[in-house]
DNA sequence: TAGTGTCACAACGAAAAGTTGTGACTCGCC
DNA sequence: GGCGAGTCACAACTTTTCGTTGTGACACTA
């Protein structure tokens, strides 16, 4: 199927005419006709009633109309996506199981008529701030703060999420039916994630957690992605591992996993959305302005966060 | 844009390499390398970094991705509702504001997984159930009934909607503020419905209830469509029309029109949905489960039926 | 019946897209 | 470091597709 095709069917739909049709495509009324034919031989299905006075739809052709035109918006849609300059509102989340992702996707239907890419960008804080430096994206999450890095010139930051962090534990855990814990009853207990990689913010945030209250941060063991660690801790009575709050994680109902509050302190990892100054797209106003009413700053006492934040 | 280039694309995407999409699409990896470039070119944008070990998406081709495959999607949804032996179940509502189109919206929604195609033939019961004998649409509303007339062999008739009618009036009409009217009571005043086509069974049931009731039907005056004719009734105290308690008509809030029911006796109009018995489309029975649990059979009293109904 | 509009078919030329052949480059291994 | 195996890109050639021009069949209208 040919979208210029389909473009040409719907041109010589509203015109009741392929002579209209031809006139608006800039094309001749043969190339029309041959389009129209190409469609219906590819469709295997007769679109349209030829009479002297023009071209009625069919039955088909009045059910395939509907459709015609979506695959059109789409395909503008599409286009709309990368064609610079007029491209969809693009952020980075970073991974799409974790909070930016899930406020975005809040965002998102509170704001339908927005344009919104959502994509993960694999990158750190440098590589992350580059890309919106470059424009490639128009906004990114993470730990960053002004006060603790130097940031390019034209790039802003604000602290938009605070978010606490759980435990995750099977039911053999010694923490299964704990209301809440405190960090410093986890000392030498287990906090699995493999594949946690070195060097990342996120490995320092929890390093500095594990260093401050005697936790063992345990990276090591094949990585088998989330599924698979999620199956791990259902079944082990000594692994857990640590989420957000607002995390979504999806597992079988057989596995009786559970998120169990952390409290007195609450480690809180606070995350800041970094955008360019002078990026003038439209919808990141309203992203922010968004992000700024779900706010909700940690208290000051009673948490944990870690020195950069 | 390219349907075939974006197919490629997403091939491309999903293996990782020109190379193995290639072979998935049984074309050379050099024509991949060449769609891929084309789309790139058409787009404005990379979508590909290229590297020795295959080909990896850039951040456009992440944002791209989603919206080719919803593409894909709605191209083959396209596809399949005109394709014979496949396609869709399509449903012919004689009219998009009448009962049977505000119902199959209702359908669809309880039934978003079948695909449908709501059409209007523009026929009468016998050019429409030509139609559905041909099996160009799978069903169609009228108001025929088996007792009524000789149908072919194979096509079947069920009564799924018995709906009341209202009458229409402008703010200035001496029914404005009436709970409801009788049909005797409109005797004399005028019922407006330009463009009511004559020897049409619609024109049939409003002819018999106004000579059965002694109402005037004006069918005379220009014909400007339905939101003409909505203006002219809220602005004039004389005028009024008749439409179904389910119907659909919008209007500017400024218009203040208001529905007045009819009762003592309610005018019903009988509608049947017509079929082929052995149509062995599975989203038919579906359908008519779906119409047996919606129907509300009309009381035996205090309405009023055309003789044919 | 002549005139004017419709769309379709045929022939031709231009453009696009596919294939084959080849080269540049990267990675891993010896 | 050099070599083999993999990647993708470029060039040349062939085939197919697509748009144009020219023309014809057909229907409605005056």
């Amino acid at each position: 199927m040919d979208l210029d095709a389909v473009r040409t069917f719907v041109a010589a739909a509203d015109a009741g005419q392929f002579q209209e049709a031809a006139v608006a495509l800039s094309i001749t009324q043969q190339a029309v006709s041959k389009r129209v034919a190409a469609l219906e031989k590819d469709l295997g299905a007769r679109l349209f009633t030829r009479t002297a006075r023009g071209a009625r739809l069919t039955v088909d052709g009045q059910a395939f109309l509907p459709h015609a035109r979506e695959l059109l918006r789409v395909a503008e849609r599409a286009d709309a996506s990368v064609r610079p300059g007029r491209r969809a509102l693009r952020v980075d989340v970073v991974n799409r199981r974790i909070a930016p992702a899930v406020l975005l996707q809040d965002f998102y239907r509170r704001h339908p008529e927005i344009e919104l890419d959502v994509v993960t960008l694999d990158a750190d804080v440098d590589g992350a701030t580059a890309a919106v430096e470059a424009g490639t994206v128009d906004a990114t999450f993470h730990g960053v703060t002004v006060a603790a890095r130097h940031l390019p010139g034209a790039i802003t930051t604000a602290r938009v999420i605070d978010e606490p962090h759980q435990l995750l534990v099977g039911p053999g855990h010694p923490f299964a039916n704990a209301r809440a814990v405190m960090p410093a009853q986890l000392a030498g207990h287990r906090i699995w994630m493999p594949g946690l990689a070195p060097r990342t913010e996120v490995a320092a945030y929890y390093a500095e957690f594990a260093a401050v209250f005697g936790l063992t941060i345990d990276v090591v063991g094949p990585v088998f992605g989330n599924e698979a660690l999620l199956a791990e801790i259902a079944d082990s009575s000594a692994l857990a591992t640590l989420v957000g709050e607002s995390s979504r994680y999806l597992w079988p109902d057989s596995y009786d996993l559970r998120r169990i509050p952390v409290r007195a302190p609450a480690p809180v990892y606070p995350l800041s959305l970094i955008w360019r100054r002078d990026n003038p797209h439209p919808a990141l106003g309203t992203l922010r302005r968004y992000l700024d009413t779900r706010r909700v700053a940690a208290p000051d006492t009673g948490v944990w966060l870690p020195n950069w934040g």
